[in-house]
DNA sequence: GCTATTGACGAAATCGATTTCTTAGACTTC
DNA sequence: GAAGTCTAAGAAATCGATTTCGTCAATAGC
């Protein structure tokens, strides 16, 4: 030990004493068992003389969960993942849960490591953003521990999962740029194994079917990252026919979308470009911009409400809830 | 209980009865005391075949210590503060720790409750960027728990705290608007009761005085956020003689000063601009601007390193480390 | 050859709260 | 008034890993 006055931490068993009952009566009055009204104040007295809290430690042992969940983010520093962990974050709280956050860095092996941490810290529950494509989501199943997947569904039956109607997204981000006159809409998008990046796809293929204009030509799988954004973009414009609007399937890649379109004297409105989630503290640069609002906060918060309803003894089939785009993307100012 | 195979949770007992030894031997294989290679070899096997994972909790409760510290920021969704977590995030787990990741939205009655849980959840330490200026840090001290101020120091002698040297800071900030032949210099920092924001203002002042252009009519105190940079630049434009350039004091304001300059059909590099810290993804709005940029995750590092020193028994005098900022902001392409 | 020393390892105590039993009264009910 | 509920509350087991304390045997030392 280190410190002085360290310890200072007042078990149940001092307050017993100080009381003059036993532990188990503490224990009552603290999870409000039946106990005589006499008892219960002796026990509160004591207990806020000596300042007493619970040692959480030992009530998880001993009732085998904690009260604590996972929260699994493939990049932290993703304004979209951080509003989707304030969501999680206010109504796990409000549900006396507290939130670990954990940061994968889209890496599969970290990914794998924080879920065995998960289970061996006994975690009520993980709310997992995949990293890959393959997430080891498996040892989590087979424990039994609620899991709920979160943006992208995993393609395992019995596991619950939050998305957005990204099809549907991808489609009126589309018609909107078709609808102010652009008549070339090309589309950046994640990559080809992550499901997001194709439902956004196929709603933008929807979209420019109708309108009749070309194929694939105008499409570009990227990585959901800035330098992504910015080489797809750089190539769509040394097109002989290049595209006069894009669909972009996230903020970070407009960025980098941005970026490029800069390098070649082109800015929004005059290049049309719609972008799948908003970029915070930007707003200067979102003029001529049309963003599908992601509702990032909601989806935190519907995964946390379907976890802890699992937790809460829900054996129910396994539930997908879609959360709704904005579906009339509008410029900002 | 809900699930099925839910428990599963292979225990030192099994591990032992399995490998023919007694369940001390299976803890000292499992922590690296000395045993005879045969039982240790007996004691691996039957772990790897068990797939056992030591439960924590149990570890936690006999060794009275957990191995998770808390990070208590004032918002998450800020980069600056993500940076540094990721930062301490690196460092803990590097150390065999993990990091609790706490958001109190600069609400000082909220940290005070993180506070609490991180005592009751006897947590191995805590760093804190301090929300408001009266922090609740108290109760950590009295029980002897290691605490580590970052971003802000605590005005609490042993308290270890991680700084930027924001006066030299806003010194170099305000002295490249001079050099690059602005005259008339204002500045836009945090709140008057906030450390970081005074200590930015007084670098400004030293420069301000040494090129001999008046007083603090072009100081304004704002929040530190996006709506509260817009209101000052607003501000500062309706004067009778406005300023031909600023130092802001944070990324956010930044940004609604922006807002504000572009308003008034001002851009950088027409109107300078030197801001504190960087806004990540928005490198096409950075055109013109120098950015000092801050050593977030290296503050976090700093703040983890000191921390974990701390916990491991480090019992000298508290430190406070100052790490440089970038002392030559340049505009960034 | 006989006592120290050392090493490996099992038995059992321990961490602190919860949760069975169990028991002792108090209160009904016929 | 005897037998049958309840209720309150203490004693003790329990959760799972760690750690102290001994024991037993092998090696070292004189």
């Amino acid at each position: 030990m280190t410190g002085a006055a360290k310890g200072a931490n007042v078990t149940i068993y001092q307050v017993a004493a100080r009381a003059g009952v036993s532990p188990a009566t503490v224990s009552r009055v603290m999870n409000g068992a039946r106990v005589s009204a006499e008892s219960e104040r002796l026990v509160r007295a004591a207990a806020a003389e000596l300042a007493f809290t619970p040692n959480r430690t030992a009530r998880r042992l001993r009732r085998n969960h904690s009260e604590v969940i996972a929260l699994i983010i493939p990049d932290i520093e993703n304004p979209f993942f951080t509003a989707l962990a304030r969501g999680v974050e206010n109504r796990a709280s409000a549900g006396g849960y507290s939130v670990v956050l954990c940061n994968t860095d889209d890496d599969p092996a970290r990914e794998s490591t924080y879920i065995g941490i998960a289970l061996a810290e006994h975690m009520a529950g993980v709310i997992l953003a995949p990293a890959g494509d393959a997430s080891d989501v498996g040892r989590l199943v087979a424990y039994g521990r609620p899991v709920v997947a979160v943006d992208r569904s995993l393609a395992r039956p019995g596991v619950d999962a939050v998305t957005v109607d990204n099809r549907a997204g991808g489609q009126s981000a589309a018609e909107s740029l078709f609808a102010a006159g652009y008549t070339r809409v090309a589309c950046i998008t994640g990559p080809s194994t992550v499901e997001t990046a194709q439902l956004r796809v196929e709603g933008w293929r929807q979209a420019r079917d109708r309108h009749g204009t070309g194929g694939d030509e105008l499409l570009r799988y990227a990585d959901y990252r800035v330098d992504g954004g910015r080489a797809a973009m750089a190539d769509l414009l040394a097109l002989g026919e290049p595209p006069d609007a894009a669909v972009v399937a996230n903020n970070l890649m407009a960025a980098g979308a941005l970026d490029a379109l800069r390098d070649a004297g082109l800015t929004p409105p005059g290049f049309g470009l719609a972008v799948f989630g908003d970029l915070p503290f930007a707003s200067f640069t979102r003029q001529g911009i049309r963003v599908v609002d992601l509702p990032a906060r909601e989806l935190g918060e519907a995964a946390a409400d379907l976890l802890l309803g699992r937790i809460a003894g829900d054996d129910g089939p396994a539930r997908t809830v879609v959360l709704r785009t904005d579906r009339s993307p509008r410029e900002k100012k």
